[in-house]
DNA sequence: GAAATTTTTTCAAACGTTTGCATTCAATAT
DNA sequence: ATATTGAATGCAAACGTTTGAAAAAATTTC
């Protein structure tokens, strides 16, 4: 009863006193494999349940369909529907995914790294860590560069390498949320913005300084706090915001979580939204649509991302010869909902 | 400048004629090998950013290090909770996890089984697809259990299998939820029940009736009607529930998601929650703190249930010889907030 | 019936690494 | 000088599969 052992090519072979390669052959429907010897082979074949090992087979072929995809967490909506956007295109033509989490981390991240080139992987979605991007720490990615292992940067980007990059217009996704807000009145629009050194949150954050910059707006500094990303983060700031002597009219939030606790803690001081204070956020995550009231906006297409970043990745495979990075910046789009529109 | 062929250790044995041998041990710190030769080729190594190619390590040693992750979807902040949980124990252990998404279709769930099965994988996590649970195929399954690869069932489970699995107490998660709905003085509550057939969706609606029937309470079959766990599927349902000659005052919703949508829906109607309608989800989502109201629902601990479900898998491999399979019932724990305190 | 042709099968190498055993070489002991 | 030891290295096989070239077997041709 040793069943737990895969059968091989070589058992099969075995059994018909025959060459492994005939078996190779008959299993591939080689044409110069007999008619008869074909059928029974591929017939015992399922009978016990064969199964190519694939590992010899990457071994053998320097191939492993495997692609890595680094990215600091998994429990945002929108790293999700990144991956989701992946997946869609690459499992369909045999790659399987190897997911690694950071958690913001730069020596998890450089291990995954490692990780995923030891295990031959043939190409790697990245969205660098905080930690990375906050120390300038590239060395771990030369190695990746140097394999000529394609390398895709995903939102996170870093300019000192000649790969490809797909990210989300933020900037004027953040430009168009607070131009909204200043057209439909708002006067005093506060900003919860996110870590600082982000590209993510800076690119945002200056969209809304030149914005308030274009309209000759002043520009408060006890306006700007900084979140986390998660709707908790967002609580003790918005109530600091709403304690100022002169408290702000809206809020741009740096995503919808963010958007939504400051929307929670408003509501809480009995302001209604959005007569006494507007709110936008950012992302266009399932659950904004459906607050109350529904949140105002910047959709950020994570599935298409995904997608899109798969193409350059496919790009860069097929590349004949001198390959040319490739940078791809989605525009954002403003979604306009109740919770800025104060008539 | 043909930097992209890895480095081998081949390679590394020719600069320094020697044999393979001696540059693997040298490599390995093997005792065996002269202090300065070790020290030479280590740095070499390093100079040259060797990286051992684990593919061909685990044609040798029939080990991989992967393992597979098979789940219907990952956008919901549940699965996603497992699948971090997961990587938590795995991850530091040297695991690496294949994630494959089957978007409930029994031929995708299928093709991804028996692609894990050819790379080797290790361990699979599956959470079955809706399809296959209705179809009630399960000979894809068999192939996995033949070759003794451990299999761990997450949440969807399927008595026929000696295997293990980790679930979440839906039924009495879901009891406790109508129980409290009861206790404060709800008299007709509805239930806004998952897609008909899946254990979960069935589950909470035993809990639902059960309770009901517990406190004498009539089971009205228009006040129970299918969602698909998201948002938007809540909608329509609830309104029909709203517009009834006699309208529930309270809705027990099958998930926060769910929920979310019920809520939206009552408020644009005027109603008060919880004066005029009690509400409760499933899940304890982080959003669910806070909506306004916050949401009272049921906690399902994910990261803790991808937990578990590394532990039973690394029970399993460990197991000495004869393997007794594990179930591991995860308590599911009510959480009273704002949404159903009608005092 | 031998030669030529075609069909079918086998051989051997390759992918990169590890490891038990054999070998080499120098140093030490007799 | 020779045997003995010990340290350092090399050899070869193994993991499972594919594939070009060679070999063998079957068939056709004259």
């Amino acid at each position: 009863m040793n069943s737990s052992r895969p059968v091989t090519i070589k058992d099969i072979a075995r059994r018909f006193r025959c060459s492994p390669s005939t078996v190779s052959r008959a299993l591939n429907d080689h044409p110069a494999i007999n008619e008869d010897t074909r059928k029974n082979i591929q017939e015992y074949a399922r009978e016990v349940g064969y199964q190519r090992n694939e590992v010899s087979l990457s071994l053998l072929n320097k191939k492993t369909a495997s692609l890595g995809v680094v990215v600091p967490t998994i429990s945002n909506y929108y790293e999700t529907a990144v991956i989701e956007g992946l997946h869609t295109v690459l499992q369909p033509m045999g790659y399987t995914l190897n997911i690694c989490v950071t958690n913001e981390s730069y020596l998890l991240e450089k291990e995954s790294l490692s990780k995923l080139l030891s295990n031959r992987t043939e190409g790697i979605f990245l969205s660098v860590s905080q930690e990375t991007y906050d120390a300038g720490y590239y060395e771990h990615l030369e190695n990746v560069i140097q394999r000529k292992t394609p390398l895709i940067f995903i939102d996170r980007e870093y300019e000192d390498f000649e790969t490809s990059r797909a990210t989300v217009d933020d900037y004027h996704g953040a430009f168009a949320a607070v131009e909204h807000l200043v057209s439909i009145g708002y006067k005093q629009i506060a900003h919860l913005k996110g870590p600082n050194g982000l590209t993510v949150s800076e690119q945002r954050f200056k969209g809304y300084i030149n914005c308030l910059k274009k309209y000759n707006m002043p520009i408060r500094e006890e306006l700007i706090l900084n979140t986390n990303f998660n709707v908790e983060s967002a609580i003790l700031p918005t109530k600091r915001l709403l304690e100022l002597a002169s408290p702000p009219d809206a809020i741009f939030g740096v995503n919808d979580q963010v958007a939504i606790g400051a929307m929670r803690v408003a509501k809480d001081r009995g302001l209604r939204i959005p007569q006494d204070i507007g709110l936008v956020g950012f992302d266009n995550s399932p659950i904004s649509a459906y607050t109350f009231p529904s949140l105002t906006t910047v959709h950020r297409p994570g599935r298409k991302i995904g997608m899109e970043a798969s193409r350059l990745f496919l790009n860069q495979l097929n590349g004949s010869g001198d390959f040319s990075p490739e940078s791809i910046v989605l525009p954002s789009e403003l979604v306009i909902r109740e919770s800025s529109l104060r008539i």
